[in-house]
DNA sequence: GCCAACGTTGGC
DNA sequence: GCCAACGTTGGC
């Protein structure tokens, strides 16, 4: 069982919940994902520790604004069974809960914002394999390898 | 606000 | 199991 601190990168729309908030509440349960694969990676993939880069998507300009870890291992989305909430998903039970979620603490803001037209300026650096510059990406949450996730930060 | 690129749903 | 219809994401 490897040890080794794993790294994703988290998108949030700063709408809804900005790196700002995540700063002023410390650390936030990731509720909402309600992507299969998303969750699986939340679920599956994260272990306490792990290095999340928190992405602001859906707003101008969008782009890497801070990092985060991941606190917690996953756990049941509350709010699939919650009727009044936005996310409630009448398939789930208690028994058989169908959402996961990982709690996320603050790491620090970047002194500046890493922007997708920067990181796309690098594409021949990071190769085909970085999911946040492939063609119709919609992923929220996905695998960002050590290597990148140096890089990226090397960009602030 | 538009719309491409998806993922999901449900009829068959 | 196929696939059309529909809903969502997210850059532009």
């Amino acid at each position: 069982m490897s040890k080794r601190r794993r790294y994703w990168l988290m998108k949030s729309e700063p709408d809804a919940f900005s790196i700002d908030d995540l700063e002023r509440v410390g650390t936030e349960p990731w509720n909402g994902v309600r992507n299969y694969q998303a969750r699986n990676f939340m679920r599956d993939g994260m272990q306490v520790g792990d290095g999340v880069l928190f992405y602001h998507s859906n707003t101008k300009p969008p782009g890497i604004v801070g990092t985060a870890t991941v606190a917690s291992h996953a756990y049941p989305d509350e709010t699939q069974f919650d009727p009044s909430s936005h996310y409630h998903d009448p398939k789930a039970t208690r028994e058989e809960p169908r959402w996961f979620l990982v709690d996320v603490a603050f790491e620090r803001k970047l002194s500046r914002i890493i922007t997708l037209d920067e990181i796309k300026s690098h594409a021949d650096e990071l190769g085909d394999e970085f999911a946040l510059i492939r063609r119709g990406n919609r992923l929220s949450v996905f695998p960002v390898s050590a290597a990148h996730y140096k890089f990226l930060l090397s960009l602030e």
